[in-house]
DNA sequence: TCTTAGCGGATTTTT
DNA sequence: TCCGCTAAGA
C-alpha cells in the first residue's frame, strides 16, 4: 500500500531534481549538504519565528505563514526535526495539499539525513490507503474503485432517475454538489433528510440514498466519501480511533486554512492522543470555501487547543517590493481577515505592470511577445508562468505561444484521465480489480462496440436482480440467460476474455495494460481509425503503456489496484515537469503553492475575476475572488503582469469586458500601465470620450466608487457592474435620480475623475 | 445496434 | 464554440 503513495514522490524526484536543487541551493536546503545531521544545523538561516517553529516540538502549534514566507522550508525542517530527535519517522504524518507537494517535502526530507517510513502524503491518498487497510471494519471492500467525478455525476443521473426526478428541477451537475458538500459535512442520507424541511431538499435527501446505494452496490467510492469514511470511521471506532492516533504521534497538516469539516475531524480524531498537531498555513490564501473548506478551522485553531503555540511568519523572501506592496493592498481591502503585515527587505523591483488590451487575442499576443522578449535576453521559459481564472482562457494564450514557437505545458493531469480512451482502458482495468464495479462492466462491454446495446445490458442487468447477483456475474452466467437472444454468444466472448485477463492479477500492471489493449480490440480498432494530427488517442493509450511501464519499474511490489488508486488521486499540478523548460498554463488555484519568477495573469475583469458565478452581493465570495487574485499575484518573485481585455469572446461571441475592480484597489504607486488598443476602435466605440492621456486608466476602468457623468441623468458614482443573461450592466447611483443600471454596451459615460 | 445530424445548453475553481 | 444528448435512419 505504502508504495502507491511512494509513486508519485520518486517520480517527481527523478524529473524535477535539476530545478529543485537550484531552489535548494538558493535556500540552504542543499540536499548534497551531507553534514547536516544536528538539530542546529536544521535552525541554520532561519529567522527567529523560523526558528522557533522548526524547533517546536511537543503540544500543539499553529504556524501562520504569509505568502512566500518560506513555510514549506519551516515544515520540511520541523519534520525532519522531529524525525530525528523525538521519533521515528513512521510516527509522523505530513498531510500536503498536492501528491506534487509531498513529493517535493518528503525529497527535502530525504535530503536532511532522515530515514524513510514517514508517511507524506494529500488527505484523499491517506484516507485511500487507510481504508484498505481498515475498510472490512466499516464493511468496505479492500478492491474498492475511486469513482471519479464524471463517474459519479453518471450515478447521480441514474438516481435521479430512480427517484423519479427530472433533470431539470434537479440539475445533474447541482445535485452532485449538494450531495458532496452534505458529505463534507459528514452528513449521512439519513442525516440530510432530517434536517431537509422543504420539498426540495427532501428530494435531494432521497436522491442522495439512492445514489449512495449504487455507489455501495458497485463497492464504490467518491472523492467524498474517501474522507467522510475515515472520518466516521475515527469517530465511531474508538479502537480504530485509538490504535491510529498512538500510531502518529506528530501530525503536520499544510494548508490548513483549506480543510472541511470531514478533514478537521480526521485531524482531530488523529491528534487525540498525543494532541502533537501542527497546522500551517494563510487565512488569506483560502481559496476553497465552494468545495466546503471552512476557514473557521484555522480561525478558530487558538480555541480548540488553548494551549497552542503561535507562530506568525510575515517576513516574504520571494517577492519584490512592488509586487508584495500591491497585493498586500488588495487584501488589506477584505474585511473578514486577520491583519498581517507581510514586509521584505529586499529590494523593490520593476513595477507591476497593468496591460489594457483591444481584445483576448492581442492580450495573449503581447505576452507572448513580452516572453520572447525576455527569451532572447537570456530568460529561461520554465521561469515563466500564466494564470487564468477558468480553464477556457488557456486556449488562446496558447495559440499564441504556439504561434511564437515557445514552448509551453498546460497543467491539466486529469484531463488526460479524462481522455475517452484512456477510460476506456482503465474501465477494462478497474473491472479486474472489482468485479462489482459495474460502471466500468458497463463501458468495457461495449468498447470497442461488440453489438452489445442498451437491450441487452438491461437483460442482463434484469436477470442480475432478479437472481440478486452482480450484473458482473450475469455476464459469466449469460449461458442460462433465456431473453438474450443473438447477443448471447458476444456475452459469451466478452465473458472469457474477462477470464483471461482477469488470471493475470501479480502480472506486472504494464503486462496486464497491454493484454488488455490487444485482447480486448482497442488497440485496432484506434489504429484502423487513423491518428488525428494532434492528440492522437492511440499515442495517449501508448502514453498509459509508457506510464504502467514506470510504475512496474519504480514499484517492483507494486499492484494493479495502487497503480489504479494513483491514477484516480493524481491532480493537475502533479503532473507538471519542472525541467522540460516551457512556460506552464494553470488556473490560479492550481497555481496555491507555487512560484514563479515571472507571471502573468489574464483576464482580469469583471465576470472572470470576480467570476460572474459569484453573488457579489455575498461578501464572503467577493472577498474569496480577492483572495484569488492574491494568491496569483503573490506567486510571482520577480515580475508580474496583470492583462485585461475591453473584448473578450465567451463561447463564440465578443462581448464588451469591464476592468476588474480588483485593478483599481490596486496602489497607483506599484503600478506601470500600457494600453494596446487600436485607435479606429476608440474612435468607433460607443463608450463615451476617452481621456486624453495614451496611458490613463483604461477606458473600460468602470470600477464601484468610479464617479461619471451621463448625459441625460448627471454626475453618479458608479456601484457595481452585474453580468445578466448576455449582457453586462452598469449600475449607477445618481444624486437628482437614485439608482439606474444600463446595459453597458450602450450607455453612453463620461469617466470623471 | 450503430451512425449521424441537429439541437440546446453550458462553464468556475478541484480532490 | 463546443460538447453531449436525442431522435431518426441504415
Amino acid at each position: 500500500m505504502r508504495q502507491s503513495l511512494d509513486l508519485t514522490t520518486l517520480r517527481l524526484r527523478r524529473r524535477n531534481s535539476t530545478q529543485r536543487e537550484r531552489r535548494a541551493s538558493q535556500t540552504g536546503d542543499s540536499p548534497h549538504n551531507g553534514s547536516m545531521t544536528t538539530s542546529s544545523d536544521l535552525l541554520r538561516g532561519l529567522t527567529a519565528p523560523q526558528a522557533e517553529a522548526v524547533g517546536h516540538t511537543e503540544g500543539p502549534l499553529l504556524v501562520l505563514a504569509g505568502a512566500g514566507s518560506g513555510k514549506t522550508r519551516v515544515i520540511t525542517r520541523r519534520a525532519a526535526n522531529i524525525a530525528r530527535t523525538v521519533a521515528r519517522p513512521d510516527q509522523v504524518l505530513a498531510i500536503t495539499f498536492t501528491n506534487k507537494a509531498a513529493g517535493e517535502m518528503r525529497e527535502r526530507i530525504d535530503a536532511l539525513g532522515v530515514g524513510r517510513g514517514m508517511w507524506v502524503c494529500t488527505f484523499h491518498s491517506m484516507c485511500a490507503r487507510l481504508l484498505r487497510e481498515y475498510g472490512e471494519t466499516i464493511g468496505l471492500g479492500h478492491n474498492f474503485t475511486i469513482f471519479d467525478q464524471a463517474d459519479s455525476r453518471a450515478l447521480v443521473k441514474r438516481a435521479l432517475a430512480q427517484c423519479d426526478l427530472s433533470a431539470d428541477h434537479f440539475p445533474p451537475a447541482r445535485t452532485q454538489e449538494r450531495i458532496s458538500q452534505a458529505k463534507s459535512r459528514l452528513q449521512r442520507p439519513a442525516d440530510f433528510l432530517e434536517i431537509a424541511f422543504d420539498f426540495f431538499n427532501k428530494s435531494i435527501a432521497r436522491v442522495y440514498q439512492a445514489y449512495q446505494d449504487l455507489l455501495t452496490e458497485q463497492n464504490g467510492c467518491d472523492f467524498d466519501d474517501l474522507l467522510m469514511r475515515v472520518a466516521r470511521m475515527v469517530n465511531e471506532y474508538p479502537k480504530v480511533r485509538d490504535e491510529l492516533s498512538e500510531r502518529f504521534r506528530y501530525i503536520l497538516i499544510d494548508e490548513y486554512q483549506d480543510t472541511n469539516h470531514a478533514q478537521y475531524t480526521i485531524a482531530s480524531c488523529l491528534a487525540r492522543a498525543h494532541r502533537n498537531l501542527c497546522a500551517t498555513g494563510d487565512p488569506d490564501q483560502s481559496i476553497y470555501a465552494w468545495r466546503g473548506a471552512d476557514m473557521k478551522n484555522i480561525l478558530e485553531f487558538e480555541s480548540d487547543y488553548t494551549d497552542a503555540t503561535v507562530v506568525r511568519l510575515e517576513q516574504n523572501f520571494r517577492s519584490t517590493g512592488a509586487i508584495l506592496s500591491a497585493a498586500s493592498e488588495l487584501i488589506s481591502r477584505n474585511d473578514f481577515r486577520k491583519h498581517k503585515k507581510l514586509w521584505t527587505d529586499g529590494d523593490r523591483g520593476a513595477s507591476v505592470r497593468v496591460w489594457t488590451c483591444e481584445d483576448q487575442t492581442i492580450e495573449a499576443k503581447q505576452i507572448a511577445e513580452d516572453i520572447q522578449a525576455y527569451l532572447t535576453e537570456g530568460g529561461n521559459p520554465g521561469d515563466i508562468s500564466v494564470f487564468y481564472r477558468v480553464n477556457a482562457l488557456s486556449r488562446v494564450v496558447e495559440d499564441a505561444l504556439r504561434a511564437a514557437r515557445i514552448p509551453y505545458q498546460i497543467a491539466r493531469g486529469v484531463e488526460f484521465y479524462n481522455r475517452k480512451e484512456i477510460r476506456d482502458v482503465l474501465s477494462y482495468l478497474r473491472l479486474i480489480v472489482n468485479p462489482s464495479d459495474e460502471t466500468a462492466l458497463v463501458r468495457a462491454i461495449n468498447t470497442p462496440t461488440r453489438g452489445i446495446g442498451k437491450v441487452s445490458l438491461d437483460r442482463l442487468k434484469a436477470y442480475a436482480v432478479a437472481n440478486g447477483i452482480t450484473m458482473f456475474e450475469a455476464v459469466q452466467r449469460c449461458s442460462e440467460i433465456d431473453t438474450l437472444k443473438t447477443a448471447k454468444k458476444k456475452v459469451e466472448s466478452f465473458s472469457e476474455l474477462m477470464a483471461k485477463l482477469s488470471a493475470m492479477p501479480d502480472a506486472p500492471v504494464r503486462a496486464i495494460v497491454s493484454a488488455v489493449l490487444s485482447q480486448s480490440g482497442i488497440e485496432k480498432s484506434l489504429s484502423a481509425a487513423g491518428g488525428l494530427e494532434d492528440n492522437d488517442p492511440l499515442e495517449n493509450v501508448n502514453e498509459l503503456v509508457s506510464a504502467a511501464q514506470q510504475y512496474d519499474k519504480e514499484f517492483p511490489e507494486g499492484s494493479l489496484i495502487d497503480w489504479l488508486q494513483m491514477t484516480s488521486l493524481v491532480n493537475d499540478v502533479d503532473r507538471i515537469d519542472e525541467t522540460t523548460g516551457a512556460v506552464t498554463l494553470m488556473t490560479l488555484h492550481a497555481a496555491k503553492g507555487l512560484e514563479f519568477p515571472v507571471v502573468y495573469m489574464v483576464g482580469l475583469e469583471e465576470g472572470l475575476l470576480p467570476h460572474a458565478r459569484v453573488q457579489l452581493a455575498e461578501q464572503e465570495e467577493l472577498e474569496e475572488e480577492r483572495r484569488l487574485a492574491f494568491v496569483g499575484m503573490t506567486r510571482a518573485m520577480h515580475r508580474l503582469t496583470l492583462t485585461h481585455a475591453l473584448y473578450r469572446m465567451v463561447r463564440g461571441i465578443t462581448e464588451r469586458a469591464v476592468a476588474s475592480r480588483f485593478l483599481g484597489e490596486l496602489p497607483d504607486d506599484e503600478i506601470e500601465r500600457a494600453s494596446f488598443v487600436e485607435q479606429r476602435d476608440r474612435s468607433m466605440s460607443h463608450l463615451g470620450r476617452y481621456n486624453e492621456s495614451e496611458f490613463s486608466t483604461s477606458d473600460a476602468m468602470y470600477y464601484p466608487g468610479c464617479r461619471v457623468r451621463h448625459d441625460d441623468y448627471g454626475d453618479g458614482e458608479v456601484i457595481g457592474i452585474e453580468s445578466r443573461l448576455r449582457s453586462q450592466y452598469i449600475r449607477i447611483y445618481f444624486r437628482d435620480h437614485g439608482e439606474r443600471s444600463f446595459a453597458l454596451e450602450h450607455v453612453s459615460l463620461y469617466i470623471l475623475d
